[in-house]
DNA sequence: ACGCTGACTCCAC
DNA sequence: GGTGGAGCCAGCG
């Protein structure tokens, strides 16, 4: 678990991400153990295209800002993945981001050796 | 092997 | 209080 690639690492966490919630980069990034690698989980993301197993559009900023949508097929695509789920979005923004953030635990993304 | 890049974040003005 | 610049580190050219 420990040795897999930062990369595979922030998949692996991204993927816990339960239905209807959101997480940050920074927060993902401190949930593997690399606190002050934000920009890599975006990159890792990035990179995590056609990966549907991965819902990437369940992270965003620190702010709940959906500054990833650009990254997506539609611009608007991200934003609709959300609202469906439930989450309220306003102006590229998660309205209720404090409700719907989700908060990684070391342990449990790193329970399996 | 060196250097640029980036879906971020923090600090300063 | 909003805008801007610097730091951060792993992958890729």
């Amino acid at each position: 678990m420990n040795q897999m690639s930062f990369f595979d690492k922030v998949y692996h966490v991204v993927k816990q991400i339960p239905y209807g919630r959101v997480s940050t980069y920074g927060l993902i990034a401190k949930s593997i153990g690399a606190e002050r690698s934000a920009r890599m989980v975006g990159y890792a993301l990035n990179s995590s295209h056609g990966d549907i197993s991965i819902p990437a559009h369940r992270v965003v900023n620190r702010k709940g800002l959906l500054t990833g949508k650009i990254h997506f097929d539609g611009i608007n695509l991200m934003e609709q993945l959300l609202l469906s789920e439930g989450v309220e979005i306003k102006n590229n923004q998660v309205v209720n981001f404090k409700e719907v953030l989700w908060c990684p635990s070391p342990d449990l993304i790193l329970k399996e050796d």
